[in-house]
This record gives C-alpha cells, structure tokens and sequence, in this order.
RNA sequence: GCCCCCAUCGACUAGCGGCCUAGGUCACCACCCUUUCAAGGUGGCUGCACGGGUUCGAAUCCCGUUGGGGGCACCA
C-alpha cells in the first residue's frame, strides 16, 4: 500500500506572502485535497537575520483568507536544531561529513550524476562535479536550509515536494543528503516561476504583489485562486471559470506548464468581475460591508447595503466601490466647468415636488425636462451627474438619485447651478 | 565563466506526428445596446523564436543557434 500523500509549502519569514509563493502553495494544497492527501505548513526559519516580525501571522491569516487550510500545526524548521545537529554529528563519525572551519560539510560525490523525474520538468541530470561540500551546520549551529529542508521532509514524511523551479539545482544536493540518510526519496514537482507582465521578476515594483495588498484592493479569494490556478495550469483549452471544488475535482499535477507565466492584472480584473456580479445580492452586500470594515471604513452599513445593488454590475474590484459610490456618503466638489445653471436649476425645480422619490418617477420627471429643454438626455443628464455625484463616471443616475434622497440631491443640484462657470 | 531550466497571438493557455488554412479566454479595435461608466451582444486583428535534420507528413520528435530565467553562499 502506497504511502499517504502528503506536501507542504514551506514559506520562509522574510516579508509579506508574495502571489508566486501563494500560487506554489495552492498547487500544493490543490495536489493533497484532490487525492485526499494531507497539506502541511513549515515555517523556514533558520536564517534569524533576515526574519521580519510578524510575518508568520501574516502570511498564515493570508493563507486562511484564501481558504487553504492546513492539516497539522504549522512547525518552525528551528525547532530541529537539535535534530539537525545530531544529525550531521552522525555523518561526521560516519565520515561523511567532516569540520571546517567550526562549520560542517557533507562530502557530495565527485563523479557521476544524480538524477531525478521531475514531475513537471521531466528528467534532470547533474553531473556531480557541479556539487561543492556542502554546509549541513554552520559553525553558529544554526543548520543550513538546504541540510534542514530535506531532513525535516524526510522527518515529516513528506511524499511529494512541490515547489517553484527556482529550487532545481538545490535538488540534486538534497536527493544526495536524502540518500546519506537511507532515506526514501519524495516525487519531486518543479514548478516555474510567475513574472511580471514585462516578462521579468515579479516584484514591487510592479503593482500589488502581496496577497494583503490584492485583498485590500477588493479582489476574491476565489477569484484570485481561480486566476492563480490558471498560471502554470489549465484543464483544458477551454474552462476558464472553476470554483474552488471544481479546482480540487480536475487539479492535476502532470498538467502543470513547463514555462513560466506572467501575472497579468487586467485579466484577474475581469475574473474578479466576473465574481462580483455572479454574487447573489445578499452576499454582495455582506462581502461589501466586510471589505469596507477590513479596510477601517466607517461609513454606514445600512447606507453601504442600499448602494450595494447600485455597483455591483459596475465595478470589478471592491476597492473601486469608494470612489465610485463616494458621494452617496459625503459632500462633493463638483468641477464648474462641467455644470450648467439653467439645466440644474431646471432639474432642481422639476424634482423638488416629485413625489414619490423613486427611480421611475424620477426617470420620467427627467426626461420631460429634456424634452422641455430640447436637449437630448446625454446632454442634459452630465452636469446633472456631476452636479450630484461630483464625477463624470458614477452608478446609474436615477437610482443614485433616489438613494441620495430628494433633500440632498436638490441641494446638490441648487449649489451645482450657484458654481456653474457659465 | 560553468551548470540547470524554459521557448504557440501583447498576456494566460489548448495542442502530446496527419482532426491545425493552430482552438479558447483576457487585452485591443469596430459595430450594436445605452443617461455616464461598466456589463452584455456581434464581428475583427495578432502567434507556432531561428536554422538544420527525422518522416509520406512536424507547432508537435532530434540537434544546433538565439533569447529569457534560475543556480554556482556558513540566504531561503
């Protein structure tokens, strides 16, 4: 009987989770829910210099909010000290290692190659003579990533180990660690790296990176797993859209790309909007409501729930909600140029009596007044949008105009017609 | 410099020797719809990096070139 799948990621804390690590995560997560394997976490953090605070609680409330959830305690590689040291005193007495320089060093064979099947890459050679003695433990203790990494895979009985493609040539040093102990061998998948849009290495400097940035703009975790699963893998040439159950259903491993992907962000915006408005309006209100508070907004819930409808086939971020439907919340300065006196004072006039104030009647009210005028809606309607919502580009105008109420939106329309330039 | 990986539209990809005058999605362009912006509908543009082989036949297999990426740490 075949050993229990089981992988991990194993995130090292130097910094915020960056979108290319979460994507080998999910490919990892996706890999264990699909055969019913397990999906560990192991923080690798035997370099204390580089370590950043907090960045362990960040990255595990960003893998939370994406919903991979993990089988066991998240362990810390540190933690084995001891083990490691042990370890590699062993391999010293066994004359497989030896000291140097307070260090030590595993002696790697000088001829031959190792090999391995990749899943991904298919096979890899190295010829031995690339492989220099390598550091297991250095002369401060500490063990090094590349002695401590595999071991605790060895440990933790880790089957597969999926991880970007950046971890090729450490393979070949720690298949021959792995041998040095008697160990079995995992499957290994190298998985390749995402980039930026230019082709080059994903970094801050180019737009939103960090899992906490993409979720403070509005995005969906299950839009941002569906777009995230896309990179460096497809089903086939058609699905594009697949819910986290249908990933888990058809996530294959041996479907996984060779080449790297880029991120490119109009498309995870058109996905994210797909999301949105595939939302039952209930849900859209409370993912709304959620997203503002997240983000320390303290506008009115029952205000946000009202405006929630008025949105939700407009935009495709969250994040866009603030400027979009931001004078339904404070006061705006409209640009004089963009009004017009006789127009506002025209349609202030005209709904100062309407009753009810509603949307319909409104509409109706609006376009006499456009019939009155001779003009034709476009015409009449943009200072009358600016007028009220201090934007060219706002939720459709009679709505916004109702839920405005007739008191302000009067108002508005009044100091509008006070401003105008001409 | 040495070692390793990669190479289909601008982007993500399908393709695993004939079904490909290369399909889908994003972006882009045009038109339609329309109170703005979106959304939606219709149509369109654009690609197998290059050069040699193998084969009746190559985007698909092999070799080389070029280009991109990673590594060569007492970083992970």
């Amino acid at each position: 009987m075949a050993a229990p799948v089981r992988v991990r990621m194993a995130p090292s804390p130097t910094g915020a989770l960056h979108v290319g690590g979460v994507r080998t995560a999910l490919f990892n997560w996706l890999f264990a829910r699909h055969v019913g394997g397990e999906f560990l976490v192991r923080i690798e953090n035997t370099d204390t210099s580089r370590e950043v605070q907090g960045a362990v609680e960040h990255a595990l409330d960003s893998l939370a909010w994406l919903g991979l959830d993990w089988d066991r305690p998240p362990t810390f590689q540190l933690d084995r000290i001891d083990d490691c040291a042990e370890l590699a005193q062993r391999l010293v007495a066994e004359d497989r290692a030896y000291e140097d320089e307070g260090a030590i060093r595993y002696r790697m064979p000088d001829e031959g190659v190792t090999a391995w099947d990749d899943v991904v890459k298919g096979r890899i050679e190295f010829p031995n003579e690339e492989l220099e003695d390598l550091v297991l433990v250095r002369s401060d203790g500490r063990p090094t990533y590349n002695f401590a990494s595999p071991m605790e895979d060895v440990w933790d009985g880790i089957t597969h180990v999926i991880r970007g493609d950046d971890h090729i040539s450490n393979t070949p040093k720690q298949i021959n660690l792995i041998q040095a102990v008697g160990a079995d061998l995992p499957v290994y998948a190298h998985v390749p790296n995402v980039l930026a849009t230019d082709g080059k290495k994903l970094s801050k400097r180019h737009r939103a990176t960090g899992v906490d940035e993409l979720r403070a703009a509005g995005y969906l975790a299950p839009a941002l797993l569906n777009f995230l699963a896309l990179l460096g893998w497809a089903p086939d040439g058609e699905t594009t859209l697949m819910s986290r159950a249908e990933l888990i259903e058809r996530f294959d491993l041996d479907r996984v790309i060779k080449s790297a992907a880029a991120f490119d962000y109009d498309k995870l915006d058109w996905l994210n909007g797909v999301y949105l408005r595939a939302l039952p309006p209930a849900e859209y209100a409370d993912a709304l409501v959620e997203y503002l508070r997240t983000l320390g907004n303290d506008w009115p819930e029952e205000r946000i729930r009202e405006a929630a409808p008025l949105v939700q086939d407009k935009i495709g971020r969250l994040g866009e909600f603030l400027a979009f439907a931001g004078f339904l919340f404070h006061e705006v300065e409209p640009d004089p140029d963009l009004l017009d006196r006789r127009i506002l004072e025209a349609a202030a006039a005209a709904l100062e009596q309407l009753e009810p104030f509603e949307p319909e009647p409104i509409e109706t009210a609006l376009k006499a007044l456009c019939e009155r005028l001779e003009l034709k809606p476009r015409q009449a309607f943009a200072p009358i949008r600016v007028a009220v919502t201090g934007s060219k580009v706002s939720p459709g105008l009679y709505e916004s105009l109702a839920l405005l109420g007739r008191g302000e939106s009067v108002a508005r329309l009044r100091r509008g017609a006070a401003a105008a330039a001409a």
